[in-house]
DNA sequence: CAAAAATGTTGACATGAGCAACTTAAAAAC
DNA sequence: GTTTTTAAGTTGCTCATGTCAACATTTTTG
């Protein structure tokens, strides 16, 4: 048969690029449904393949997750890179970056739960590397942001500031991440002073970073990307 | 036949509180799998009935869900009750709170993403009532603890000072739940000084606190359960 | 161009959700 | 104290899904 003139158009035998196909076909359904509990088989049919063909390019449905995970921090990182770019104040950045994570969960809660929530990633395995290193660059962006930024200048690398300054990420990031899970979980609110609110939230957490960061006669400090 | 007696125990037709079985059951295979995704069979097996008996008693698995999760509202209450029973200043007591909700998630991680992430309520419907109730009362013990604890005076109810209230409400909980769900979710740690910074940061989130409420005439400040 | 490797396809199996029809025990009605 | 009604369990279906195996069709490689 000729291919594919007149009516019936038909699909070459092999589709191009299925996995990048299956992968946005599930943050659709992802994004539609806010469940993780979706089909392979479902994802096959709307990509317009048999429903084993995605089985070609994720060993698993576990995989696919990681795979979709991972485009997530991908996404998201882009996004607090975008927020951040044309920005001149550090305190500026940090907040923009804040908001940026923040807005990322509360548009899309169940993409956040499938990226931070552990579904992946059973207790000793750990997560699948592809979506690690994805997370790995994220998390590099957040304490960047903090340490590069938010201080605005370079302190001592001393045993003491070293602890202090995990001390400051982990008040920073366990902040900003309770704020974004509770508004996307719905927790709280919503209201109309929400966003309000949300954003005084943002405004002391960087008070409270700048107040808690004592200045330091000099030494550049390179610290490991977290604590642990 | 008379009633089993020698080897065989038979068990009566009727199982005697199947509900709580079931309920009990979904717990330990959380606990055990750390993941929703057991089976209504695998719970009935355990407790030793039809692969049906459960609809009994449950519509669907997600009503079973939302039970389970309602007791983990129930339990971590209880804890929280229980930690701060004895203690005499409203910051410890605070503190053992805090301490407790942490605990709980690090504990059971599969358990908290059930209850706080939106596995059920998908947006509009809102979470099944049983569980909202749950979420309600341990939602009124942070409040409290915060409001009455914390504080360890009563404030004004003025406007400014609800708003204010309401923003010192959302930076504490948002904090502990963040740092919850790092720890939980291994998104920080785990590392030996993870317990030491996690008391810095709780004791941080209690200094915060206490310098963030300006003192006030008089006036006992009765404010609602939750911004929104 | 032939052989090998990718990529898709059909068919099969086991498992699980959930419905229907039937059974048994307990409770309620008389 | 029987009869009737109802709650709680049981067996047996249907349908969807994850995943394996065997086969088909391209594309790549040697």
């Amino acid at each position: 048969m000729i291919k594919g003139i007149s009516t019936t158009e038909q699909r070459p035998y092999h589709h191009g690029d299925l996995h990048r196909a299956i992968v946005e076909a599930a943050l659709d359904v992802l994004s539609e449904s806010q469940s993780t509990e979706f089909s392979l088989r479902e994802l096959a049919r709307r990509a317009g393949v048999s429903h084993n063909a995605p089985y070609k390019h994720f060993a698993d449905k576990r995989e696919l997750l990681a795979a979709v995970s991972a485009v997530g921090f991908e996404l998201l990182a882009k996004r607090m890179a975008e927020a951040t770019k044309e920005l001149d104040s550090p305190r500026q950045r940090l907040g923009a970056m804040a908001r940026a994570y923040v807005c990322g969960g509360v548009n899309n809660p169940a993409l956040y739960r499938l990226m931070f929530g552990g579904y992946l990633g059973g207790q000793d395995d750990g997560r699948p590397a592809i979506e690690r290193t994805a997370a790995y660059n994220m998390k590099a962006l957040v304490v960047d942001a903090i340490s590069d930024g938010a201080l605005g200048r370079p302190i001592a690398n001393t045993e003491a500031n070293t602890r202090m300054f995990d001390g400051a990420i982990l008040v920073f990031w366990s902040q900003m991440h309770g704020l974004t899970l509770l508004l996307a979980d719905r927790l709280v609110g919503p209201s109309d002073k929400m966003e309000e609110l949300t954003e005084s939230v943002l405004q002391g957490m960087l008070d409270g970073l700048a107040n808690c960061i004592p200045a330091v006669p000099s030494g550049v400090w390179v610290g490991p990307p977290l604590a642990g």
